[in-house]
RNA sequence: GGUUCCGUAGCUCAGCUGGAUAGAGCAACAGAUUUCUAAUCUGUGGGUCACAGGUUCGAAUCCUGUCGGGAUCACCA
């Protein structure tokens, strides 16, 4: 904002003539004027007061006075202890406006040559969506578009955990118990129809080991590796994983399955291939819904033997240690972190090993200069391992990886648990959203008379709305509370409240005469109202700047509210279309315009769509 | 237990690079529309910013400690 920037410069300009003194950029922040003061916008200028020893009062009216000899556009100010509050000229409002107006990427930055890659979702392929993801999702796409939106190139991302004992549970129970059922003879959603049958291993599983526990061979191992305290019910608990690794019929089988599969088994290799597939196609559907995509995937069945590369050359550079049994080690000892094992004594890669071959592998394919992970909080440390690993590795991008680390969801009855069956799933939630935003469009009768597809589009736009707003307003790193009655609110706080907003400037709009559209530089007045407004428009590049550098959605979302509630205000006190005068009229509805467009960019930086009607 | 994150109104959340009398929404109550979409607006009540110290002219914000809650501490992913 080059208007603001001159006030600014001018009084640093000012401090330096009165007093003497040099302000760094920055050092002396103006702030808008609290709104139960007189004053446009404020210097806080207590910090001048020891180095100069004089009372506030004596250099606020000093600089004040200064202020108003030399900068025209300032047309009053007022010293309140160590504030210096100033007003400025309707001149001043009028091109601050103007060039907001005439910028059409307002809010957006130019590209600075930059790329970064941006992962989120990474589902396991042996189970629906669920509401974790739907946060993971939609944070991982707002920051992807924030990012963007602050002049960086995007690949948008995702690692699909496509291997591994969960999906071979999945196959095997398809094999046992399917008969050859498909997602299309049952008319399931793929994903849903496969996650089907992964409960349906896990139902048997449990079944097959209740029968142990109150067999001779599992009361005998209760009785020999139970704890003092230990009930049966709480050792069989705890000693499930063993259980399955030794004693169980299906967990050996699905563990065969793994073998087969790692063995490159045609047969077994031909279900996975079939299966997954079906998996896709559900999630394609319910990404299609989320209304995101991907730039480039990768499949952990690609990436899951990479790394040893990564071993190799992390002994030759001495970060990495063999030990005796062969296994290979890091020490983040000094850092304060432990000792980590990244290769097994059988020569197989772990976790962290697999991330670090990702890692390389994407920066051979993109050539990336950061590198965002979306991934809930109880990964943190694994990405502080991660991360100190790669630096230490001398990855070029090393100072760019952030972890975009969010709180876990909680539900009003507690702690989402699939064993409980009290998990969310995604494709259900968003049906709920849209039919809430059915019935309350029932209700109101407002686009009653459109087309039947038109209708849906709308409805959709508005109950993902509410949806994709609820969940975004909130801190990442903050665990959050999902209410489900709340989350389909639609009026207060909510999605629907801004997009109502937006929807009511393009009503002004259409209803507007086109010769009005013009001329509204002769507007001199500026009232209250339009004053807030602006001041609210000023704010937007700075928001999308800090969103960017702090990985934060949720202050573009807050942003978004101030910005429509300030709107709402305007327009019912404020006459537009039938303003006093002309000028007045089209300043309005150029104003207008500006906000809606503004709304409409704070949005898609959320991935949230406005509808034009509701 | 070590590490780490969180704790603000009855509920859900803002505010946290230190600034003026801590803000919204929901819920409750009272109002506003012959006029641009009432998914709106206005008002009332509601607070020991978990607690205790410290730094500072000034602390919800920074530091230390305590309490409460979550996460994590595998040759799992």
């Amino acid at each position: 904002m080059a208007v603001l920037k001159d006030i600014k410069d001018r009084f640093y300009n000012g401090v330096h003539v009165c007093y003497d003194i040099v302000l760094n950029d920055g050092e002396l922040p103006m702030n808008e004027t609290r709104h139960e003061f007189s004053g446009d916008y404020t210097f806080v200028i207590f910090s001048l007061v020891k180095q100069l020893k004089k009372s506030p009062k004596e250099i606020g009216d000093t600089l004040g006075q200064w202020m108003l000899s030399n900068e025209p556009l300032v047309i009053g100010f007022e010293v309140i202890q160590g504030f210096l509050n100033l007003t400025f000229s309707n001149e001043f409002w009028n091109r601050i406006f103007f060039e907001i107006n005439d910028n059409q990427n307002y809010g957006y930055f130019p590209t600075n040559g930059k790329k970064v890659l941006v992962e989120f979702s990474s589902p396991n392929t042996n189970k629906p969506l669920h509401l974790g993801h739907v946060r993971n999702i939609l944070l991982g796409w707002s920051c992807s578009k924030i990012l963007e939106a602050n002049g960086y190139n995007i690949i948008r991302t995702q690692v699909i955990n496509d291997r591994g004992i969960a999906v071979c549970k999945s196959m095997l129970a398809w094999k046992k118990f399917g008969n050859g059922a498909t997602p299309k003879l049952t008319s399931t959603k793929g994903d849903h129809f496969v996650g089907d049958y992964y409960v349906l291993f896990e139902k048997a599983f449990m079944e097959e080991y209740s029968v142990f526990q109150h067999s001779k061979e599992g009361i005998a191992v209760y009785e020999s590796h139970r704890k003092d305290t230990q009930d049966s019910v709480a050792f069989f608990k705890e000693y499930k994983n063993k259980y399955f690794n030794e004693y169980s019929q299906l967990g050996a089988e699905a563990k065969q399955m793994l073998l087969k599969w790692e063995a490159n088994d045609p047969e077994t290799i031909a279900l996975w291939k079939k299966m997954n597939q079906w998996v896709y196609d559900g999630f394609s559907t319910t990404y299609e819904k989320l209304g995101v995509h991907f730039d480039s995937l990768y499949y952990e069945s690609d990436t899951y033997l990479l790394g040893k590369k990564a071993v190799e050359e992390g002994l030759s550079k001495n970060v990495f240690y063999k030990e005796d049994d062969g296994s290979v080690w890091v020490n983040l000892e000094d850092v304060g972190m432990d000792r980590k094992i990244v290769l097994r004594s059988d020569g197989t890669s772990v976790y962290v090993t697999q991330d670090i071959g990702t890692a390389q592998q994407r920066y051979e394919d993109f050539g990336i200069d950061k590198m965002v992970y979306t991934v809930a909080d109880e990964q943190d440390y694994h990405f502080k391992v991660l991360f100190e690993i790669l630096k230490r590795l001398g990855a070029p991008y090393a100072d760019g990886l952030f972890h975009l680390s969010y709180g876990m969801i909680d539900l009003p009855t507690g702690k989402m648990k699939s064993r409980e069956g009290t998990v969310v799933d995604a494709d259900d939630l968003i049906d709920e959203v849209v039919q809430e935003a059915r019935d309350m469009s029932a209700e109101r009768g407002e686009i009653a008379s459109l087309p039947e597809n038109e209708k849906e589009l709308i409805l959709h736009k508005i109950g993902m709305g509410a949806l994709k707003f609820f969940i975004i307003k909130v801190q990442p790193k903050k665990r959050m509370i999902f209410d489900p009655k709340e989350s389909v609110d639609m009026q207060g706080q909510t999605g629907p409240y801004i997009q109502n907003a937006y929807v009511r400037i393009q009503s002004i709009k259409r209803k507007a005469s086109e010769n009005l559209m013009v001329g509204f530089d002769g507007y001199k007045e500026i009232n209250e109202q339009e004053k807030s407004l602006i001041k609210q428009l000023v704010n937007f590049p700075d928001v999308v700047a800090e969103a960017g550098t702090l990985y934060d959605p949720s202050s573009v979302a807050n942003y978004a509210y101030a910005l429509s509630k300030e709107f709402h205000r305007f327009y019912h006190d404020v006459r537009i279309l039938n303003a006093e005068t002309d000028a007045a009229k089209s300043f309005r509805i150029q104003l207008s315009t500006k906000v809606g467009e503004v709304l409409k960019s704070s949005f898609d930086l959320l991935g949230i769509e406005m509808p034009d009607r509701m």
